[in-house]
DNA sequence: TGGGAGCATAAGTTCAGCCTATCCTATACT
DNA sequence: AGTATAGGATAGGCTGAACTTATGCTCCCA
């Protein structure tokens, strides 16, 4: 059905130059070879694509519409393949990357911008969801790695046993925090289990078992049925609302560096060391990173042990 | 450089089904030939273009980009390929016709016009033109045939022997011709030698040898040095300086049917016939017709036989 | 009139691509 | 757990497609 693919290589260059000779030349061929190439290819179309003129070779209407559709696309190869081919010398190309928005928002584009400094050939497609859905996109090829949040246990993640390759990147500091108003009036120095329990709580829609957790790592007991006055599925939203005074929630360090400095939100410390939470780099185990990922990712990792960065993750820092 | 063509068609179906087994077997190949095929191309593209996932493929960045370069490459060669391969049952396609532009303008459209009744998947594309460019752009392919205004004699054009083949189609009557009063005042029924090179003349640019050819058909005679008052690259304005009155002229029989049938243009008639100039088919002479030209060919031959069409092109049949 | 240029044809050779068989690993089923 | 299945990789052998050289044909040109 299709013609062989090959002879219509040989075609384009045939046509290109209008000459049998010419075209084995610049293929590397003999001329027998090129002629028969034709041939074939006229036979297998059932349609002459030149006529002979002693010395010249005429087109036909049926050779000059092959050529029309071969042409583009020989130039794209051309240039295509330069791209597609691995750069062995610099980054280039583009990176697709996914995150959870929290974190990613805030740091990805930052990096992204430093990065193209040294290397303006690479361009980004950021992705911000949640863990699952990023692993789906892995899975599926659209994404050439994802910075994902394991607070949770690694094996969670569909069956899947080794299929990705599972890298901490940093640790962000998961604290439980109020406002300033909150605190005064209804913790107040307390931060005893039975005062902490009976108040009121904020949640992400999913991440309810994080409070419970929270009160497993600092008291060692499961705490009873909280008093969620607020569950929501934005992260932002639920800051908001910790601003506002409804009560606790936990949220990462980092995204309330700032509001913890004036004092406008308190987190509940403890002396216990604070909880954390694993942001990782996932890969598809098997994939084969290019230089352009390696070069990426080393600058993130290194980008990411700079004090600056490293102090928003880590309140400990801040009290000092 | 540019990598094995075949194996971008093995990888088109292979990231089409994004499955090795399911692309061999649209391909009537084994797996481990694309297997291969495919390991072949990511070795020529020094790039992975799929991470083999267990039981998935999951396209690379890479191998993305590729797709998106081979595939409406594929999809227009498919339809290309239908297009381009000769039609063995109906005509279809495009026509590239040269004609000069007199005979052309006037017959060619009216025959388009009726093939597409019967054949409404051919479209032409018309070209008017003296002969020898039309000759020129047979040799280049650029036209399937060309119907030529064939006075001078066959050989004339270039050196080339057999390039063309040549087939009459249809005689057109040449006539020495002026307007009514123009005859009254200075012919007058007097059509001897001697007064008729007394009188002006308008001529085509190029073509005052068939104003010699007509004296010597009708007298034997060569005439000498004629009154050209008007030397013009219009065949139109020609027969317009004819009607005006300015001279005598030489023109085809057809292009001013309805002025002798009026009598607002005079024909000069002789005892002789009247002289002819052949209109011919002319193609490369080594180039396979397609069933397309054939059928427009038969169909143009069998309406120039038609009586309408063919009483324009003789006058004699007029004066009855 | 012979030489050169361009394409086609003939015949021999080689290697690319295909096949079968087997292996490997993850998953689904019992 | 044990077995079956399914998708892919690997190994080795074979066939034919595509390449080569040699030659023929035709036109063009000096």
């Amino acid at each position: 059905m299709l013609p062989d693919f090959n002879r219509l290589k040989v075609f384009h260059h045939i046509y290109a130059l209008n000459s049998i000779v010419a075209a084995a030349h610049k293929l590397h061929l003999s001329q027998p070879a090129v002629s028969q190439q034709l041939q074939k290819l006229e036979a297998e179309l059932k349609a002459p694509l030149f006529t002979r003129l002693h010395k010249k070779l005429v087109p036909t209407a049926a050779g000059t519409r092959l050529f029309q559709i071969v042409k583009p696309f020989v130039e794209n190869l051309q240039e295509g393949v330069e791209s597609i081919r691995q750069p062995l010398d610099r980054p280039s190309g583009n990176l697709r990357i996914g995150a959870p928005k929290e974190f990613g928002k805030e740091f990805l584009p930052q990096f992204c911008h430093s990065f193209r400094e040294n290397f303006p050939e690479v361009t980004f497609a950021l992705k911000f969801e949640e863990a699952s859905p990023l692993m789906a996109l892995l899975q599926a090829g659209e994404l050439d790695f994802a910075l994902v949040d394991v607070f949770q246990s690694k094996g969670q993640f569909l069956g899947n046993p080794d299929i990705f390759s599972i890298d901490p990147l940093i640790k962000e500091e998961l604290v439980l925090a109020c406002s300033e108003k909150y605190y005064q009036r209804e913790i107040n120095g307390d931060h005893s289990f039975q005062n902490l329990i009976s108040k009121d709580f904020l949640s992400d829609e999913d991440d309810l078992a994080i409070l419970m957790h929270w009160f497993r790592h600092y008291f060692n007991k499961s705490a009873p049925k909280l008093n969620i006055v607020l569950m929501i599925n934005s992260h932002e939203a639920l800051i908001s609302g910790i601003k506002l005074g409804m009560g606790m929630g936990i949220t990462s360090a980092h995204l309330v560096w700032t509001e913890i400095g004036n004092g406008s939100i308190v987190p509940i410390v403890t002396s216990k060391k604070n909880m954390v939470n694993r942001i990782s780099l996932i890969q598809l185990q098997d994939k084969i990173p290019t230089l352009t990922e390696k070069t990426f990712l080393t600058h993130l990792q290194q980008g990411m042990r700079k004090p600056e960065v490293l102090n928003k993750f880590d309140l400990a820092s801040r009290r000092v």
